[in-house]
DNA sequence: AGGCCAAATATTGTATACAATAGTATTGAC
DNA sequence: GTCAATACTATTGTATACAATATTTGGCCT
């Protein structure tokens, strides 16, 4: 998939804002951006375009693009959406997904499990995604797909904050296999919870979130 | 909420796409478009932008955008999305609902009723869609108002063709009935059953929805 | 001194000019 | 006549120049 400058701009100046680079409610001055990335102003404004599309900053006409980073109360009810999501995917999963896919899920969790014996939370991440990546494929619903990897995209800084609190991965890792088993008996219902309640912000969780928040930098 | 020239344009050609003035697969050439609406191509091209990411064209690196009608599949995609999304809304507003929304939920339904006595299709959509929009504002959950505000937008022209069937109105009307009472109880588990059953897209729906297809310029 | 208006400055929005890339047609060799 | 290479054309991508809008600063009046 190739991409103009404009679109790598776009991609760069996301992962900026999700690793911290930016002051909450900082301008992203144009001439000092199209400077910094060597281009004129044009690129860069589709990029920005791109970025304030997806929600990340917010664009005031006239005024600028200022970054928006979400408040405990808009994580909350990011968070919501996600486990929702996912909870949709695993129920429809449930009754569509192909041996195949039963197969690479199981060898996903498989290098999860290893991820962690090995302490390599790098990998870990990696195949936790596709791990819930492939779930949502076997939807059997293309756009719900499309919407729960944006959706994942932009939730994972956050996520894998939250990882890091003590025994997060070791039950996440149970889930999984409460996941797997569900969908590979077929039993959309159980998909369907176990997965809402593997990404939902409940009980410790919740008060986790609500501690690392404005952490972030800790943790990188 | 003031936009600027390129935005605006924006939101004419989705009015255009969504009206069906384009050919699925036709190029939106950027030369002919800005001489139509007057402007440089500077201001259309971030028009075009946008509405790539919406989803609703196609843009492909140094060739062009291109209208991209959904298909059937790709539409019963969207309204199972659409489904379960108001599903969750639902869920939610049965717990958060207030007592005034409660009320103006009631007097947009009424509307419909109305609008329908009058034999007044413009009115009833207008209502309808508020009536859906103030069930996701109560779900308390301003993200997951807006991503479902944005479906409903665009799946706005399709569900008009669907209510132009016989008797659809009707027992739409009637599901509404059902929405309301399940909300004013507080019954979480019957408002997220109604509401998807309100917007899926199955049995005779289905099918009026497949016959239906490209015929919308018939009915607008 | 404080507040308000106006000029100056900075910044975004748009137009135009130029560069790069993809698609098409033409010409030449076999 | 067909295929391939190359020049040509059309279209997108980027840079720069200009216009419009917002912000800031400085001066004036009260």
């Amino acid at each position: 998939m190739y991409l103009n400058r404009a679109d790598q701009i776009a991609e760069e100046i996301q992962e900026l804002i999700f690793a911290g680079s930016f002051e909450d409610g900082e301008r992203l001055d144009e001439n000092r951006l199209s400077e910094k990335f060597g281009v004129s102003r044009t690129p860069l404004r589709e990029a920005l375009k791109k970025v304030a599309l997806l929600g990340i900053v917010e664009k005031i006409p006239n005024r600028g693009v200022f970054v928006h980073q979400p408040g405990p109360i808009e994580l909350l009810e990011m968070f919501e959406v996600m486990s929702e999501l996912e909870s949709i995917c695993g129920k429809l999963a449930a009754k569509r997904i192909s041996e195949s896919a039963l197969k690479k899920l199981q060898k996903a969790n498989a290098k999860c499990k290893k991820a962690i014996k090995n302490n390599n939370p790098d990998a870990y991440y990696i195949e936790n995604e596709l791990f819930h990546k492939i779930i949502y494929n076997q939807s059997g619903n293309s756009f719900l797909e499309k919407e729960a990897i944006k959706l994942q995209k932009r939730l994972q800084p956050f996520r894998r904050v939250q990882l890091r609190f003590r025994g997060r991965i070791e039950q996440s890792m149970a889930e999984h296999e409460d996941i797997v088993k569900a969908l590979s008996f077929g039993n959309s219902t159980d998909a369907e919870n176990a997965l809402r309640n593997h990404v939902a912000v409940q009980g410790d969780k919740f008060h986790q979130l609500v501690a690392s928040f404005g952490k972030k930098e800790e943790y990188t």
